[in-house]
DNA sequence: CAGTGTGAAGTTGTTCACAGCA
DNA sequence: TGCTGTGAACAACTTCACACTG
């Protein structure tokens, strides 16, 4: 396999096999806290319902190879994807808005067991700064250029409202957060370096609204 | 264009459409309250980081025509693209898990806005049964069934734990709910028939950390 | 000229078909 | 037979090119 120049460095993943990559991850650790050896595409296939050759093809950019016959060995195949989606590094992260998005995202289970430790949260409540989340401390929005080149963040978490993100963002990037995750329902303009990933609540909302309401339509209603 | 009135709703609206859509609302809004008359695809698409054609074949599909060389109507866009989301219907939702991310939704701004009210709330916990979040009243699990029918409650929303969902899912079918939409970070698999959305917290993290370490990789560091 | 609207080309991602293997 | 692995067909989405219009 490591034969070829098609090997050296995936240029390019595609986005939506980076997607799925997750629920592989999640079913295998399944399998693995139930004790079995070894999954195959198909059944990974069946239970998420995707495609069975698409779950084959987007295991083989974790650069792990199976057994005809047999599948996967679920070891080698838990730390395939790990490996893929950089857990070995622990980055860490910002998270500015300690409202009830910002918090319930500090509490989020399993985060830096995906990679990711958000070290402190900033707000501008003189209510909020000073107490905790979970032990993040919430501390008030100009300590953070400090703190950010200190602790050598890279990361940045927008949880504020909309009307705030895209001033938090530049001050982000005025800080050299080299990446952004904007949860505000609005999305944000940064330079091209930056990269930014708009995480946006009503993206889903409207998929789903739209599904519900054009069945409904099938349906006839009454 | 010709006709078939515009009500014949397009027999199928690409997914990536729908989800751009929320971001068409948002600029329309903000350029409203500013008392900007008229919008251009391009200008739009500028903000948003889109492709011009894009913009003006989105937009097509809520059924608005605008005028060359000056664009769209703001009131009209605006109008076109509420009613192509569905906001005239208001729907109403179950949340099952009263966790932080439930109660972060609960609490999240505009969602009846966009066309949904939370109605009531669910747990396990005796602790938050009987209480309530912003005035949504948190009540036992068993109580669902009952109130799903009364309430004709069609949306139900899952931010439980993982290894709940599932069943949760499963519960939600049997009292006949039309679409799920799953926070947990596990997918779920119920019938055909039943409209899922799975939002995962973390394929969207997958995608920034994938990114991030392959801008690692290409700035060779040090 | 600055925009809409649209068919056609291009690109990306998914699914099929099948060779090879245990 | 059940699986991996892969080239090729296919489908979906995006971008280009350009006619048209106020």
């Amino acid at each position: 396999m490591e034969t070829t120049d098609k090997k050296t460095i995936h240029t390019s993943v595609p986005e939506p096999t980076i997607r799925r990559m997750p629920n592989y991850l999640d079913y295998v650790k399944l399998k693995k806290s139930e004790g079995v050896l070894y999954v195959s595409a198909p059944r990974i296939a069946h239970r998420l319902r995707f495609d069975a050759t698409q779950v084959t093809k987007d295991l083989a950019y974790t650069g792990i190879t199976g057994k005809p016959k047999i599948g996967y060995n679920v070891s080698d195949l838990l730390a395939a994807i790990e490996e893929f989606l950089g857990f070995n590094h622990l980055d860490h992260a910002f998270l500015v808005g300690a409202g009830s998005l910002g918090t319930a995202l500090v509490g989020y289970p399993g985060f830096d067991e995906y990679g990711v430790k958000i070290v402190a949260a900033f707000d501008n409540d003189p209510l909020k700064i000073g107490t905790n989340i979970r032990g993040v401390p919430v501390m008030p929005i100009n300590k953070f250029a400090d703190l950010a080149e200190r602790m050598h963040v890279v990361f940045g978490i927008i949880t504020t409202p909309a009307d705030q993100a895209q001033q938090i963002a530049d001050l982000m990037v005025s800080w050299g957060i080299e990446a952004i995750w904007n949860f505000a329902p609005t999305s944000i303009v940064v330079p091209e370096r930056i990269i930014v990933q708009n995480t946006s609540i009503y993206a889903n909302l409207a998929v789903i609204m739209n599904k519900l309401h054009h069945k409904t339509e099938t349906k006839t209603i009454k």
